[in-house]
DNA sequence: ACATCATTCAAGCGATAACTTGAATAATAG
DNA sequence: CTATTATTCAAGTTATCGCTTGAATGATGT
């Protein structure tokens, strides 16, 4: 088709690329990871407006990170295979790694106190197995039903305050939010720890935990 | 420091992907895999000026995806870590596995021929040490010279139809080229095969094979 | 210090992307 | 069939990117 094959080839390459490099496309993507969503919720969830929301959704269809189907009147958008969230976390490490605009960023978040280590997935599926550990789910509520670790209390950032008093103070507490493109989790353990209390942070999110093919609980409304 | 740390973050992992969503770009990565290089040197391989060349290479540097040292008056740049070629290489799977486009720009470069199966660096390896096979480095000479597989032979897609006659139309015949970016073998494998020999790709190329550790031999003088 | 060479910076141009607004399409309900 | 709701398309604006040109910087050799 084009002048050359070669340049043609990686023009492809560059789409998938192009396609990771806006940061409302991210925000999608790890909307998607919680689970198949509608163009009204993504954009709900992301401060979107609806239209731009479907245009960037289908920049996402286009690269074959996303596709979707209809349902009714709605047509749900997921992310197309396990490859997606894996690019998406080689994406982050190399950032994370070696940018130090990252690093700093990360350690604003903590609130400068030195962030402990986080809690790997398997790590806290044998301690929650021996009940040594309270597990704190850092969504909005609506993601927590749509799909929660066994066994974990919900509260987001501005509920933290309130239920303080109700946590354990001897136990130790593992927060996680959606992923590791989430900062909730990161904020929950800045403010715990702020307040005394011994919290870390899970490695990774839901979907990972998922991925990984641990059990997780689905509210029933 | 923006108006939310998350933003902030997103704005990160997106300067990484955008590094990654020009051809150009890619290109310069293909060519550093080889080896670290003089900016003249890449703009030469790639065709690009060279103040756009340095621009570019400027932008890899501010995604982390490369880094420089000063050599006298020449700068050399190189991939900081193998990460970048993880990355170029998880990106070049899902583009390759999902778009279709990809699939259609491949097969017109096996000149209608169905492509076989390429063969892994450690079958490759295996097969060398019993000398079974025949190994053949589709790139330029100069690179050739900077480093190759022990035992193979250099000619580039010019030169194949010249050397035809002086290979073994018996044994296997086995091309690599730059990597998995680079088209040359594929192109070889369909000259070779359009004339009735046995030949095959190698999975991934020289920077893939360098990574595993395996041997590289290199032209001094 | 001066000249030289490799690289980078700066300004300008055309093309593309992100976002907004308002209209068009598609599937369902009455 | 018409109305309704969810999504997509289309046009327009502003900002950014890729490339070019020409000047500026930085290291080296005379």
């Amino acid at each position: 088709m084009s002048i050359s094959p070669k340049l043609a080839l990686l023009e492809e390459y560059a789409l998938v690329a192009r396609a990771l490099s806006a940061p409302a496309r991210l925000m999608l993507l790890e909307q998607l990871a919680q689970g198949e969503r509608g163009v009204e919720a993504l954009a709900d969830k992301t401060g979107l407006t609806i239209a731009n929301c479907s245009q960037h959704l289908q920049q996402l269809r286009r690269a074959a990170l996303v596709t979707s189907r209809r349902d009714g009147k709605a047509v749900i958008y997921r992310l197309t295979d396990a490859k997606t969230l894996a690019l998406m976390d080689l994406l982050r490490i190399v950032a994370e790694r070696n940018l130090a605009q990252v690093e700093r960023i990360l350690r604003g978040l903590s609130g400068g106190y030195d962030a402990p280590e986080p809690v790997s997935r398997a790590v806290l599926a044998a301690r929650l197995a021996e009940g040594s550990v309270t597990v704190l789910d850092v969504r909005p509520s609506d993601e927590y039903a749509a799909g929660h670790i066994p066994g974990a209390r919900n509260a987001t950032l501005a509920q933290l305050e309130q239920i303080l008093p109700t946590l354990a103070h001897d136990a130790e507490i593992v927060a996680y939010c959606r992923g590791p493109y989430c900062v909730y989790a990161h904020q929950a353990v800045a403010t715990l720890r702020r307040h005394g209390l011994n919290a870390r942070r899970l490695e990774g999110g839901l979907p990972e935990w998922r991925e990984d093919g641990r059990p997780v609980l689905i509210d029933v409304g």
